[in-house]
DNA sequence: CCTTTTAAGTTTGTGTCACAAACTATACCC
DNA sequence: GGGTATAGTTTGTGACACAAACTTAAAAGG
C-alpha cells in the first residue's frame, strides 16, 4: 500500500500552475497559449511541452485553428482534469496533515 | 515577481514525505535511518541522497556513529526545516486557493 | 511588391535528478 | 571461520525540465 498517490502529472510545479489557472476558468471557457504562456510564467517551448503531458493524461483540452502567425491556440481544463487536481488538492492535505505516530 | 515559490528541496515527493515525517515527531526526538526508510517506503540508496539533499539545505540534523553494522545513523528535523515544511505548506496552499480573475 | 518585423508554435540539446541495483563494512550465528 | 543479516554508500541509467534555436506565416512599411 502506498502512503500516497500524488499524481506526478501534476506534481510538477509548471504543470501544477497551469492546471490551477484553467482550473479557475468557468467551465465552458478557454484561454489562449499566449496568454497562459503569461499567466504562468512559462516559456513558449516549456508550456508546449507541459501542455502535450497534460494533454496525454486527459487532463486539458487543446484546440488548434490556423497557420504560422495566424495560429491560435485555445486551451482549458477538461473535467477529468478538474477531478484529477481535487484529487492531488486532497491527497496533499491528508499527506501534510498527517501526524504520524512515532514508531 | 515569481507567483510561488515553491521550495524545489521541499518539492521533491520523496523529500516531501521525509520531512512530514521528522516534522511529526516531537521537538528533541530522533529517527533511526531504517525505520525512516521503513516509513518512507524509500529504498537506503534514495533515503541516502534525499538526506543528503536536505541536510545541505539545513532542514535536517543527521547524527552517525558506530561502523559497520554497528552504524547507528539518527535524524531529525532542524528548526530551519519546520519552518521550511510551514512555508511550503503555505505556498501551496495559497497556490491552490487562488481563484485567478480571469483577464 | 519585396523586405523586415512580429507573433505563434515547434524542435532540439543539455544539465539535473530520482531511482534502484550493486557494493562495502561489520557484527551475529552455527 | 564461512555464511547470513544489517547498515550505509557508490554508481549507472533513464526521465525530465528548461531555454535556446528554428519554422511558418501574417502585417507593416517603404
Amino acid at each position: 500500500m502506498p502512503l500516497d498517490d500524488l499524481d506526478p502529472v501534476i506534481h510538477a510545479v509548471a504543470r501544477l500552475r497551469i492546471m490551477v489557472v484553467l482550473n479557475a476558468l468557468t467551465p465552458g471557457d478557454e484561454i489562449s497559449f499566449p496568454r497562459l504562456g503569461e499567466v504562468t510564467d512559462l516559456t513558449a517551448g516549456n508550456l508546449l511541452t507541459h501542455l502535450r503531458r497534460l494533454a496525454e493524461a486527459g487532463y486539458v483540452a487543446v484546440e488548434k485553428s490556423g497557420q504560422g502567425s495566424m495560429s491560435r491556440t485555445l486551451v482549458a481544463a477538461t473535467d477529468e482534469g478538474r477531478r484529477a487536481l481535487a484529487h492531488y488538492r486532497a491527497t496533499l492535505d491528508r499527506l501534510l496533515a498527517t501526524p504520524e505516530p512515532s514508531p
